[in-house]
DNA sequence: TGTAAACTACCGAACGGTAGGTAGTTTGTC
DNA sequence: GACAAACTACCTACCGTTCGGTAGTTTACA
């Protein structure tokens, strides 16, 4: 029904990604989706409820995919902490783009004030998760943590973020695979793996 | 001598590393320093020009120090890790500020490819020194690592990067300093403490 | 059922503002 | 007098946004 809206949330989500969202433009968009510049603002009145919407759809996504793992009783925390990750490896094989939420965390003082607020509430949604998936982990056995769940979810977390950062610049495109190994040592399902206190 | 001309680095690179290098005009420089717009680019003909000469100058003291710390007989491995460390601990005291490489790597897409260039060698650079201090570390027994040295060097340098960029949304003061202590926690110079294979 | 009102999707043209950058001129100091 | 440093004035390009208007579809009601 709402094909156009949702084209343009495609592609404005995109952009972002690869170049952020104050280089994205009405006008990349409109040549992209095939449409002029007014016809946007049309849908989207202004470029912050158009960005406010691209979170909006991004989180809500995340978040019933989210549930659906949790809520499944076969599923085990290793598995879901490995589905955690799945995004940040497919990012692994597109060199030149980041994560939503790391791409807007990066430009927040250009943000307007409402996206602020929703990049904060999304960051904050992803490190709640990733601990409680850490928490669950320790509580039923299933995980031996090199540190804290709060700590190490936010050593997690960031270097997450930063890696993909960094690797657009130094344009090394293992170094994210590389990390996210490094991560699955710091939390270990095997428990024959001396834990240090 | 060049009083003006350093005056001009030093609010470049406050501005890049509070708003970003797009974010950055000449206006505000020429405001802050109380000059006139094209007076700076008397001193930096281009907007690219000035960005290279505020990562050029930021990278040559970096190393001028690093140099100092590491021909010093009396500084342990763990003193240079520490010394690595301390440029982020000043800035968890200054909430909206990232490091200038962070602030850079974030816009990459939106910068001039000059600058792109710098940016790039930047960060090696800065991983590099890291991977060094950690190797270092280990043939002399001073240092305990829980992974390879190239690949927690990148888990310390990613993380420190993400966790400057996240605060600034989530405004959680504490996550940096915080983050410190886990990535001294995965760098033990307690001989005593198991290491993981 | 006919028809007028209302709504949806889109458009061309233009506005106010800001960006980086240029040309030419004045000022201050060896 | 030479030259660097600073100035005023101006330019082009692009940004988000507004305006006025055009089709085509849906809705409301006599």
């Amino acid at each position: 029904m709402n094909a156009t809206a949702d084209r343009i949330l495609d592609v404005g989500q995109e952009l972002i990604q690869t170049g952020g969202f104050s280089a994205m433009s009405f006008q990349d968009i409109a040549s992209e989706v095939g449409i002029r510049k007014p016809s946007i603002i049309h849908h989207f009145p202004t470029k912050a409820e158009l960005g406010v919407a691209i979170i909006r759809r991004y989180r809500d996504t995340f978040a019933s995919q989210l549930q659906q793992i949790s809520k499944d009783p076969a599923k085990s925390s290793w598995d879901a902490l490995e589905f955690y990750f799945s995004p940040f490896l497919f990012l692994a094989s597109t060199p030149d783009k980041v994560c939503l939420c790391g791409a807007l965390a990066g430009e927040i003082p250009a943000l307007p004030e409402v996206m602020r607020v929703e990049v904060k509430q999304f960051i904050e949604a992803h490190q709640r998760w990733l601990e409680e998936i850490l928490r669950e982990g320790v509580e039923l056995g299933e995980l031996v943590l090199i540190d804290s769940p709060k700590s190490l979810s936010r050593v997690i977390f960031n270097s997450l973020q930063g890696s993909l950062l960094v690797r657009r610049s130094t344009e090394d495109v293992s170094q994210l695979k590389d990390l996210i190994n490094a991560m699955r040592k710091l939390v270990k399902s095997d428990s024959s793996i001396q834990q240090i206190r």
